[in-house]
RNA sequence: GGGCCAUUAGCUCAGCUGGUAGAGCAUCCGACUCUUAAUCGGGGGGUCGCGGGUUCGAAUCCCUCAUGGCCCA
């Protein structure tokens, strides 16, 4: 008979010819031993009474008393009968001493078995060392969890970008801040519920699948309902739902929600985004500026203390009010172009052909000058900035500005050169909505594969009456980027589209 | 889609003009009862991303492909 472990026998190898390096091979013979001596590698519930923080930030209360915590081992330094290791939680690192003469031969040899990664509880007394750190003083050790596979190294930690996104779990145990990011997240999208929750929005949740992805410019993820045998898109924006809630009577909603656009990736994209989009009734886009200034730097003062900001080494000061700039002024003062001596759509292509724009499908006036201010004025919106009144022909969910018929109530807030947020008074009069519902099926028509698709039930809808309504979307991932300084959307991300490894 | 760059031990990285694969950490063995990148001594660990070509000889030069990064569209 052949022995247990022959590959051509023991089917529960097959699986493991993967690269078991001599790290892994040793980590599972440690497992085995474990088992051998009645420990369980795989262990139960532990009582913790504190957090790794607590007892550091605690520690002149907690001095001398027994404490429980748990965590996994990072590193450790032993010196023959007596070890020091760090044990860290979610919270914080601790340092936790383990001596022979207190918990013991036994016990101390177990746990010089122990290896870094793997997770342990320990019960001991709380002191501080001669140097100073907030150490558990080990009475009993638990061991609670094995690693079986080695962690990055201590000190570069995991630096392989690709590595870090496809394996986030051994980026967050090694790497310290990338947890404090997702953390900081985490706080932001809640200080926006708060605050959004604090002024009466109602939250909803409006479909992901339907047939119509409208509400965008963008491509849509197509996908098929089995059972109904029928085509569907993954949601590119929330709005055409909520303005319909608006129709229906709620007047304050708001959805954080993810939307899909099956568009190339960047530092700046991800296939799969959170957007914030709220709508209130009977309010308009200087309502939502007011509202969108508000909850930027009432979030950002909860989570950070402070408006003043650095991103990526340039001071940034979120301190309202933030300037308002139309469009107009900001060619003046940014491309020396007087708008309003421009006539014509051909006009507006030569001067936009001068300057040197790529003007493929964007022949009309108001496309150009959405193109003047993309390359030329938004650079330069670095301290938060309104860039407000929007051309009709690439807003056609805005109300019409009354002034000036080929412009709209339309905003964007750039930071940092960023677009951070995009809102409008919204078009609400149905005969105008089907009409420009039809301009956007004739430039599709010509190939521009981003128009908006027709949504007959939302002109039903609108035709029974919606009240004068401000709306407003955010990419969430991009203030998180902001408030958390990364400068790649996948490092606000948990996990990021990764194609597949061909192995 | 285009250009440039990267891929070497578990991790972080060296490897020159082509001549048998290196370091630090980690790991294993030994010493060490206040260390914190612990220290000291010794050992093991590699399909140099995949495939092809040139060559007496390729981690190194050339080509295809894969994955990723940066810039541009």
């Amino acid at each position: 008979m052949l022995s247990k472990g022959d590959p051509m026998t023991d089917s529960s190898d097959s699986l493991e010819q993967r690269d078991l390096s001599e790290q892994v091979l040793i980590r599972r013979q440690k497992m085995d031993k474990l088992r051998q001596q009645g420990v369980a590698p795989f262990g139960r519930r532990y009582e913790r009474t504190h957090l790794n923080a607590a007892i550091k930030d605690g520690f002149e209360l907690l001095d001398g008393r027994e404490v429980s915590v748990a965590g996994r081992l990072l590193s450790i330094r032993s010196h023959g009968k007596a070890s020091f290791a760090d044990l860290a939680d979610m919270t914080a690192t601790l340092q936790i001493y383990v001596k022979t003469d207190i918990v013991g031969q036994p016990a101390y040899e177990l746990f010089s078995s122990f290896d870094i990664g793997d997770f342990i509880g320990v019960r001991g007394r709380v002191f501080r060392t001669h140097r100073g750190e907030v150490t558990v003083e080990a009475h009993e050790i638990t061991f609670l969890s094995k690693a079986l596979r080695p962690l990055p190294e201590k000190w570069h930690g995991l630096k392989d970008v690709d590595l870090r996104y496809r394996q986030r779990y051994v980026d967050l145990i090694v790497n310290r801040d990338v947890m404090e990011t997702f953390v900081r997240r985490t706080q932001i999208i809640r200080a926006i519920r708060r605050f959004l929750d604090g002024r009466g929005f109602y939250e909803v949740e409006t479909p992901a699948l339907s047939v119509i992805a409208g509400g965008g410019h963008a491509r849509p993820f197509s996908t098929h309902h089995n059972a109904l045998d029928l085509d569907l898109s993954m949601r590119i924006a929330l709005e055409l739902f909520h303005k319909r809630l608006i129709v229906g009577g709620f007047d304050r909603v708001y959805e954080i929600g993810h939307c899909f656009r099956n568009e190339g990736i960047s530092t700046k994209h991800n296939p799969e985004f959170t957007m914030l989009e709220l709508y209130q009734a009977f309010a308009d886009y200087n309502d939502m500026m007011k509202l969108f200034e508000d909850m930027v730097t009432s979030v950002t003062q909860e989570v950070l203390g402070t408006l003043k900001i650095a991103y990526q080494g340039t001071d940034i000061d979120l301190t309202p009010p933030w300037p308002r700039l139309s469009m107009m002024e900001a060619i003046r003062k940014y491309a020396g172009i007087d708008w309003q001596s421009i006539k014509t759509d051909a006009e507006a292509v030569a001067i936009g052909e001068k300057l040197g724009l790529d003007l493929k499908n964007k022949k009309t006036k108001g496309m150009v000058l959405d193109e003047i201010c993309s390359e030329l004025v938004e650079p330069h919106l670095v301290q938060p900035t309104f860039l407000v009144d929007y051309p009709v022909e690439i807003s056609p969910l805005a109300k019409r500005h009354e002034d000036h018929p080929e412009l709209t109530y339309r905003f964007e807030c750039f930071i940092w050169g960023r677009e951070m947020s995009n809102a409008f008074s919204e078009l609400n009069d149905p005969v105008d909505q089907l009409e420009r519902f039809l301009q956007q099926a004739k430039e599709k028509e010509k190939g521009n594969e981003e128009a908006h698709v027709f949504d007959e039930d939302f002109v039903n809808a609108l035709e029974y009456g919606m009240p004068p309504t401000g709306g407003l979307g955010m990419g969430v991932d991009r203030l998180v980027m902001l408030l958390t300084d990364n400068l790649s959307i996948r490092d606000v991300i948990l996990f990021p589209l990764a194609r597949p490894r061909a192995d």
